[in-house]
DNA sequence: TAAAACCTGTGGGTAACACAAAGGTCAAGG
DNA sequence: CCTTGACCTTTGTGTTACCCACAGGTTTTA
C-alpha cells in the first residue's frame, strides 16, 4: 500500500507516515518504477504498535531503538521497562511545574481583578506583573 | 554595561541576554568603537521583568508584544490579563493530559511486573506495549 | 484526454534557548 | 611590549514531532 492508505488505517496523517519513515522506525520498499513507497502489512502493525509506544510517552527515537532490537531478533522489553521507569519522574516533575505555574496564574489574576490598568511611566512596564511576588512563600 | 554583567545581574546566562536581544525584547546601544552591545540599568529592569512574566508563562513572543505597548505609552495591562486568561485553561488541559500519561505509564509498569519479557516474533514486537490496552474505560 | 488526486524530495517553521566555531578586543602580569 | 586568558562578536546547528509549501512527476477517473 501507498504512504496515504497507511496513513489512513493507521489513523494519523501520511506527512506522520513520511516522519515515521525518514527517522527508520518504518522501511517501505520501492515500486521500481516509479518511486512510490510501498507498505506492507507488517508495516501497518508497527505503525500501530509505534502509537501504542506514543501513548505510553515514548519518544520517536526510543521506539526507533525498541523496534532496532526486535529487529535483530533481541528483546526490547528490558529496555522498554527502564526508559518508562526513567521517564516516569520527569513527567511528574513536569506535572509539578505545571501546576506551580497554574496557580501562579489564578493567584495573578485574582489580584488583578482589583488592580486598574496602570499607564506606563519610566518606572513600571506593568505593575501587573510588577506586583506579583518575586518568590511564594512556602506554607 | 556588557553582556555578561547584565546577565550575571539579570540572573540569567549571557547566552540568554542575546536571546532577548536577538528577539527585541532588549535594545543594547553599540559601543562606537568595538561594537559590544552596551546595556543600561533600564534593561536591567526590562530583564527583571521578562523573568517574572516568564514565570507566569508568558512567551518570549508575548512578552515582546508587552514590551511594545508600553514602549508606545499604552497600557499592556489589558493584554496581559487578556493573554493570562487565554493560557490558563491550555495549562489545564495540558496537566490533564500528563496526568493521564502517567496513569497509563504507572498502569502499565504495574501490570509488566508480572509478565515475563519476550523475545520477538513474527507477529510481536514487544508483548509488553502490546498488552496495553488501546483505550481506557472512562470510569 | 484532461483534470483531480496522489506521489516524490527539499526546505522552512515551530519555542527557548544551548553550544561550538572563528575571529576581534581588552586587561593584567612578566 | 607582548602574551595569555577572559570576554566580545556573528553565524550556524541542534533540540521534538511533526506541519506545510512548493515544484514537478504519476496515477486515477470522469
Amino acid at each position: 500500500m501507498k504512504v496515504s492508505e497507511l496513513a489512513k488505517r493507521g489513523g494519523v496523517t501520511a506527512e506522520t507516515v513520511r516522519h515515521y519513515t525518514r527517522e527508520q522506525l518504518l522501511a517501505p520498499k520501492r515500486h521500481p518504477d516509479n518511486g512510490y513507497q510501498l507498505y506492507s502489512a507488517t508495516d501497518l502493525e508497527r505503525l500501530l504498535f509505534i502509537q501504542r509506544a506514543r501513548k505510553l510517552g515514548f519518544s520517536v527515537a526510543e521506539i526507533r531503538d525498541i523496534l532496532a532490537h526486535a529487529d535483530q531478533g533481541d528483546s526490547p522489553c528490558p529496555l522498554v521497562r527502564d526508559l518508562l521507569a526513567n521517564r516516569l519522574p520527569q513527567i511528574r516533575a513536569q506535572i509539578q511545574e505545571l501546576e506551580a505555574l497554574a496557580q501562579r496564574m489564578e493567584q495573578a489574576l485574582e489580584s488583578w481583578q482589583h488592580m486598574p490598568d496602570g499607564t506606563p511611566d519610566g518606572h513600571s512596564l506593568c505593575r501587573l506583573i510588577e506586583s506579583f511576588p518575586e518568590k511564594q512563600e512556602v506554607k
